[in-house]
Formats: C-alpha cells, sequence, structure tokens
DNA sequence: GTCTATACAGGGATAGAC
DNA sequence: GTCTATCCCTGTATAGAC
C-alpha cells in the first residue's frame, strides 16, 4: 500500500481544475468563490495557490485548454473530400463535442468578459480560429459552386451560433437521441447554405 | 426654473435601472456592486435601496421587464397571412428589436442562473413563450405543406440561436447594415426549413 | 430623498508552522 | 503539500441624521 500522505499535486491540480470547472458553468464564475473550490476539492482556500497563481488564470487555463483541444480534435479528423460532405462531417464533429462537454463550452463562451485585455486576445483568437474552420468549409463549396451563399463569413456566424446553440436544451436520455440531433442540425444547416427552395 | 433639491424618485429610478442594465451587460451580474451602479448614478449605495428591496429585485425586473414588452411588441405586428412571409417577418422582428437592445437581451439570456428558483421559473415561462411563436409558425407552415420539418421543436431552437447570435458580432456601422443583415438571415432561415437543395 | 456612517459577512490572497 | 491564521478589501444591506 502506498503511504497515504505525501506528494498529491499530480492528482490534486486535475482535481481543482475540474471542481472550478463545474462551478464555473453552474454558478459563473465571478459567484464562485476560491473557498467554494477549495471545499469541493478537500483542500483548504490557501492550497489552491499550489496549483494556479489567481483566480483568473484558473479560468484562462480551463478556456485555452478547452479550445486548443477542440481545435486539436477537429483537425485530427481526416477530411471528407467534398464541401458538402465535409459541412456535415463539421455539423456531427461540433455538435457531439460539444454535447460532451457542457461546462468547458459554457465557460468559453460565457466568461470572456471576465478575462483582462491581454488573456481575452488570446482566447478570442483561438475562437475565431476554431470559426475560420467552418468558415473555410463555406468558401471551398461557394467557389465550388455547390453552396449558394451571399456572405460567406455572416453565414459561418449564424451556423455556429445555430450548432452551439444546441447545448442550452440538449439532454442525455431526452426525446431526440443524440444521433438524431446531429441529423436533423446537419440537415438544416445544409438546406441553409444551398439554393433557395 | 424647478428647484434644484427636492423628490427625484421619477428620474433617479429609471437612471439606477438604466445604469445597472449596462454594467451587468459588461460585466456580469456577480461582478457588479451595489456601489458600481450608485456611483454611475450619482447617489450613495444606500439611496439605491430605495428603488429596489434587493440587488437580485433589480435583475429580475429588468429581465422581465425586457421579456414582457419583447412578447408584447411582437404580439402588436400586424400578422402577416403566409407562414413563408410570417417566417420572414419574425426573422426581422427579432433581429431588429435584439439589435436595438443589446444589453437587454444579453442579461436576460446569461443571467438566468442567478435567479432564485421561483424568479427562474418566472423568467423562464416568459421566455419559452415567446419561443411558442416561433414554433407556431414552424408547425402552421408545416401543416401548410410550405415548410419540410422533422421537428417542428427542434427547428425552432435552432433557429432562435442563430437569430440571436447576431447580437454577439454586429456593429453599428460595420460592414453590413441592419437591413441587409436582416434579409441575409431570413434568406438563411426559410432556406433551412424549406425542401432541400 | 439622500446622505454619512457602519454593521457584518465574505472575498482573494499571503505568511509561516508543521 | 497542506494547514491555520490572518491581512485587507469589497460585498450587501441597514440606521439614523439632515
Amino acid at each position: 500500500m502506498a503511504r497515504k500522505t505525501g506528494s498529491h499535486s499530480d492528482i490534486t491540480g486535475p482535481k481543482v481544475r475540474a471542481a472550478a470547472e463545474r462551478l464555473f458553468a453552474r454558478h459563473g464564475y465571478a459567484a464562485v468563490s476560491m473557498r467554494q473550490i477549495a471545499a469541493e476539492v478537500g483542500v483548504q482556500a490557501g492550497a489552491l495557490y499550489l496549483y494556479t497563481p489567481d483566480k483568473q488564470s484558473l479560468l484562462a487555463g480551463l478556456m485555452r485548454d478547452h479550445l486548443e483541444a477542440l481545435i486539436a480534435s477537429w483537425k485530427a479528423q481526416t477530411p471528407a473530400s467534398h464541401p458538402h460532405d465535409r459541412l456535415r462531417q463539421f455539423v456531427h464533429f461540433h455538435i457531439g463535442y460539444h454535447i460532451d462537454r457542457p461546462d468547458a463550452v459554457f465557460i468559453a463562451y460565457m466568461e470572456l468578459r471576465n478575462l483582462e485585455p491581454d488573456r481575452f486576445a488570446e482566447i478570442e483568437a483561438l475562437r475565431r480560429s476554431y470559426e475560420a474552420e467552418l468558415e473555410a468549409i463555406l468558401r471551398d463549396g461557394q467557389a465550388a459552386g455547390v453552396f449558394e451563399l451571399a456572405d460567406p463569413r455572416l453565414a459561418s456566424m449564424a451556423l455556429i451560433a445555430m450548432l452551439t446553440g444546441v447545448t442550452n436544451w440538449y439532454r442525455e436520455g431526452g426525446r431526440l437521441s443524440r444521433a438524431e440531433v446531429e441529423e436533423l442540425y446537419a440537415d438544416m444547416a445544409l438546406k441553409s447554405v444551398g439554393r433557395a427552395a
């Protein structure tokens, strides 16, 4: 048996981050205290400062890690060759990824205003680089004559908002399965950038 | 000339609400203090309690007033007779109304979690009754054979999210005019519920 | 109606013992 | 690595003078 006391930085660090993520998502960054986070982890408030220089760094770290993992995960997908299939692939990926990480998603989209300018710019750049992936798909499809788009930038904003909104209402075990939800959104997305009905 | 001192409750009350709306939207409810609001208005913190019993009532009041005005304003529109035109009318109304009130919109969608259960239920009911207006349009269009919809409830969620997202990026005097934005969103919305291209 | 003054709880963060 | 203890600030809200 390993001894009960000793170094725990390799386990406590992730626990701190997990607790912060859950609490920030549930109550909002500003409404959560370091003491609450500490209580969730089972340590005293002062001990948190072994794992983060301050509260805001904890928030920024969660956001950065989430967005970097999101982008890396998308780029790891084998790209479908036709814009039509590629868009469908994006919809499935985006919804699936977001449904699985509601807390991280919520924080990354809602707590931006609690970052100081430098950190805000960094996180915002990550977010825009992800959005640019969708915009590229739309532009490719437009160039190939597959999509009918008056404005690819606006269309990418509209679609991202539509897709991300799924996290506001989707519940595991609800009326619609994940696969059904993904299919229905993909159908709407594809129709919205196609030729007028 | 009217005297400089005396009763100001008829003017200070609205100023308190306006300041709270601006600050809550900018920094988040939890991050804004009563002292900050008071400073914006030009009174002491204690004086705010002449206009609200507490901070949360101030928030709930802003939300309720916004949603009630939104719903009343939509119901005051002369309904277009065909589902197709009615949906287009909804898109124009929704975007126009939301672009004009970014602060109120932001608060009503983001600060729900800061309400206690009773107030949450009240505000949430208002929000759902507004969403039901869109869902009704979609169902009517489906029944009339104008729209092709696998699931009107999901489609209404998807469209509301898409439309409301415009407040995240639209800026007065930007690349696209209001009218252009409304048109482009209306086109996408109509295509998304139409027949597959 | 607004003010000053203040009560009292809780915030983030640090120091130093163990 | 975690603890207790604590600093100092800020939070909401109230009391009582004017």
